[in-house]
DNA sequence: GCAATGGATTGATATAAGTCAAGGGGAAAT
DNA sequence: ATTTCCCCTTGACTTATATCAATCCATTGC
């Protein structure tokens, strides 16, 4: 992690987050004066679960996982995350505290931002607060979502939409290198790790996806469609 | 469900949100002209996931459960609420639909405001929006425990935790009238009504509760918390 | 008073999924 | 070249939990 700023300037920057492209040249210039960018090497710890949130975080490159801490040591992925993404967590505006931690999966540079100057600017401009309402929302939606997937469906129907999460979500790409490790696969989907490499099989026999160690091949999308929602 | 408002208006209610508290005496009258009362009976549904959500309601007396449908009939429910609550959830933001159900568990007097009202406020009131911001983080915040509780604790834990929540959040009491089904119970802590029905007889057998079908007296409250804390 | 209903309970059984133990393979370090 | 380490894989076994079927019990309606 070394500290000089990569990126020349907000004004030029298109990786960061969506809803900064309705600031004012001085909203965006307050901004610009106080980030930091930082670098990270794969899995080291980006945000760490139950350390206060002084900052929002932006990935301006790599990829990494954002996950909570549970029960003895156990672990729940929720999702990965890339450029263009808010991070933060919830407990930025309930206890000041980051609710989950994020590892840097690849090589990842990350732009950080007071959470003083974000609160500043929604304070100050409507249409950026009903952004960041937006982001909550859509965030809450999305863990509604998974709390079904995973207290209602069969480990089947989980493993395989994670599948499709990354196909669809991450690497755009039906045929992509596989960069969790099964391990990593199973806190997300909430299964053993020796589970998942029983599932994976299965799928690979029924000819639904061909799962190298370290990539994926989804030959059978409908049916792993099906799938994954049957259950 | 009737029509005639029962509250004579905005400014005299103190079982609304507390985020109406600071609006000013103009934003106020907004919201109180455009509000509508109605009433529902036990087992009546107040907001049906799926349906457009035009309104934010807010109970000003009873008592409802906030429930998700899932898969093949299946619902999960998510807490139970009381007046001074917001329901709307985060589908608002997302794609204007309720991203879940809310059915009336006792006689229940709703208020329901439109949502351009909230939107109107949250654009000239900063405040305001802020405390929106909270109010989203909060429910998210619980959103993300309940997924660690429900993923990673075994059954006991789960069922003690629900039953602490009832003592401490909703019916302020150990000993309190438990007014869901057993079926529900279960669609709340993701077990099936007969695991339910077991497990709170092995509680009452190790003298840790004393559950009458339809009233819970917590007797040992402290080993009812390592249960909910273990797992 | 008596059926009808909906929940609560119980025991027997089935199934899903986790755990344990051992072995395999590839990449990096020595 | 060999060791080390980490992950992947497999099979046997255990455990948690759901499902099914039957019964009980209290309330409601006729």
């Amino acid at each position: 992690m070394y500290s000089e700023n990569v990126i020349s300037g907000c004004e030029v920057c298109n990786r960061c987050w969506a809803n900064f492209k309705g600031l004012s040249a001085e909203e965006l210039e307050l901004v610009n004066r106080n980030r930091y960018e930082a670098s990270f090497n794969p899995s080291e710890i980006i945000i760490k679960q139950g350390s206060p949130s002084s900052n929002a975080i932006f990935l301006t490159s790599g990829l990494a996982k954002v996950y909570m801490e549970g029960y003895s040591g156990r672990n729940l992925l929720i999702n990965l995350a890339e450029h263009s993404t808010l991070l933060a967590g919830p407990g930025v505006h309930v206890n000041s505290r980051y609710c989950y931690s994020v590892a840097a999966i690849t090589h990842v540079q990350a732009c950080f931002i007071s959470f003083d100057v974000i609160r500043t600017i929604i304070a100050g401009n409507p249409g950026f607060a009903l952004g960041f309402i937006e982001d909550l929302s859509e965030k809450a939606f999305r863990m509604h979502q998974k709390i079904l997937n995973l207290t209602q469906k069969k480990m089947h129907g989980r493993l395989a939409e994670a599948l499709l999460y990354f196909a669809d979500e991450v690497f755009h790409s039906d045929d992509y290198e596989m960069l969790l490790t099964r391990q990593e696969i199973g806190e997300m989907t909430n299964m053993a790790k020796e589970s998942v490499v029983r599932i994976l099989g299965e799928l690979e026999n029924e000819k639904i996806i061909r799962a190298m160690p370290r990539s994926v091949k989804i030959l059978d999308k409908d049916k792993l469609r099906v799938i994954s929602e049957k259950g």
